[in-house]
RNA sequence: GGAGAGAUGGCCGAGUCUGGCUGAAGGCGCUCGCCUGGAAAGCGGGUAGACGGCUAAACCGUCUCGCGGGUUCGAAUCCCGCUUUCUCCGCCA
């Protein structure tokens, strides 16, 4: 959520930094609604404090002996006109609020302006794409004949978009989880996380999926809660309503959950395999950090989430997206793409985003300068550490053999027993 | 799922029966000053957040005692609903 002082005073920069993105935004509109909603908020509370000096003295009235019937029956009428004049403050504080909620946040002033992926730009590149000595072939393929992935059989149990792991194909995906846990906690000094798996409204609104997104989140019938759409929910809520010690920061979180979307809109796109499907596997990676320290924290995290590209020696680039592509909470985002055989182009595999203040404000999460003394919003940041089903499939398809077997890579190995193939 | 007891500032804890002088006693912690060679003890001061008064400081006002609503001129205090914690019972991995 912006700052709807920043809106005030600053209409036109946050007007143009908004227009680099694609859609319409009622700017004008939050501003008129805001003017109304400060004076009507002027003449309540100059109502209310008449009121709060009469009932201080209705007491001593009464103490000496008077009749304070007359003074009450002015303050009968008061009091109804301070109800109705609330009521009618509170509906337009409900009005600025949701527009507010579902205005996206303001791009970083330099990263690249665009409409669309085309207009982002690739910032490094890792790794050869392999050249293949022979026809490769495309995850679901390989995984479907090594017996390790069963679509088919995932659509009877549940419906279209899910899988089902078996055998080897199960013990891989636990072993990528585990070594991707234990490398951000041994290496790169995050404290685990393992948190609930439904979340609430409050939450969903505090990272910015709700209001505007609610039809792209899995809802439990009667209790208003939310299957995750992603280990950032819950765990960017861990300090939400809550003044950290300057101390403390910055936190690091890594937590392993899977994640429900309903992958609204993407009807037709990559419906086979592993790359979009209802229920996925996600380490993901979380920080609070202050604001002065935000941006060196991004480079750090999204640094993070490579190693494990790294380690496992599977190509891959960094993209910035341009403020067309930024998701709706993000001030700047680099992707990640992993080097996809049967695609033949990169894939995304983790966003790593750097939020600034937008979430913070929404979920109300601070720290206390120790300088100033004062309370101020956290930064927050996350990315995915990295996505757990392309990964499996990136390594399916970039370590295949011939025979239809893949090479299990090295650094996976001692959280497999010692497999080094999956073989027919 | 049933029964009961709670939820007050950074923490502990009074106030709730008997509504007003309580944004909230007292203590702890933290912090600043005095004292000291230094420290402890002691003494004195400070110590929530949001919103608004065109910006900032000062100052002023409004709101906040789990959340929402109601009664009342006036609610931490009375009434209703919800959330949550603890204890006991039931059920269960």
């Amino acid at each position: 959520m912006l700052d709807i002082k920043r809106i005030r005073l600053n209409t036109e920069e946050v007007k143009n930094g908004l227009a680099k993105r694609n859609g319409e935004f009622e700017i004008d509109r939050i501003v008129e609604l805001d003017e109304k909603r400060r004076k009507a908020l002027v003449k309540v509370e100059e109502m209310k404090a008449r009121q709060n000096q009469v009932s201080k003295e209705v007491p001593k009235l009464k103490k000496e002996g008077k009749d304070a019937s007359e003074v009450l029956n002015e303050m009968k009428e008061l009091s109804q006109k301070i109800k109705d004049y609330d009521s009618s403050v509170k509906e337009v504080e409900v009005q600025l609020n949701d527009l507010l909620l579902r205005l996206p946040n303001v791009p970083n002033p330099n990263i690249a302006v665009g409409s669309s992926d085309q207009d982002n730009i690739e910032i490094r590149k890792w790794g050869e794409p392999r050249k293949f000595e022979f026809e490769h072939k495309a995850h679901w393929d390989i995984g479907t004949n090594l017996d390790i992935l069963d679509f088919e059989r995932a659509s009877k149990i549940t419906g279209a978009r899910f899988t089902l792991f078996k055998g080897l194909g199960a013990t891989l995906e636990r072993a990528i989880i585990s070594f991707m846990l234990n490398l951000h906690t041994n290496e790169h000094g995050y404290t685990e996380i393992s948190p609930p798996f439904m979340v609430n409204r409050a939450s969903m609104t505090g990272t910015g999926q709700l209001p505007k997104f609610e039809e792209d989140a899995f809802k439990i019938p009667d209790k208003d809660f939310f299957l995750v759409p992603t280990a950032e929910v819950p765990v960017t809520n861990i300090h939400r309503d809550e003044i950290l010690d300057e101390s403390q920061l910055p936190v690091y979180y890594t937590a392993y959950t899977p994640c429900f979307r309903q992958e609204a809109g993407s009807a037709g796109r990559d419906t086979r395999g592993l790359i979009r499907n209802h229920q996925f596997d996600k380490v993901e990676l979380v920080k609070l950090a202050k604001p002065q320290t935000s941006y060196d924290e991004l480079e750090k995290l999204t640094n993070n989430a490579e190693k494990v590209l790294k380690l496992l020696n599977i190509p891959y680039r960094v993209v910035e997206l341009c403020t067309g592509d930024i998701g709706f909470s993000s001030a700047k985002t680099y992707d990640i793409e992993v080097w996809m055989p049967s695609y033949n182009r990169y894939v995304e595999i983790s966003s790593c985003s750097n939020f600034e203040d937008f979430q913070a404000r929404r979920a109300n999460l601070k720290y206390r300068d120790k300088e100033t003394g004062k309370a101020e919003y956290l930064h927050t940041l996350n990315g995915s550490g990295l996505a757990v089903g392309r990964t499996l499939a990136a390594i399916l398809e970039n370590f295949q053999e011939e025979d239809g077997s893949v090479i299990i890579p090295e650094p996976l190995r001692p959280y497999m027993g010692g497999v080094d193939k999956i073989r027919n």
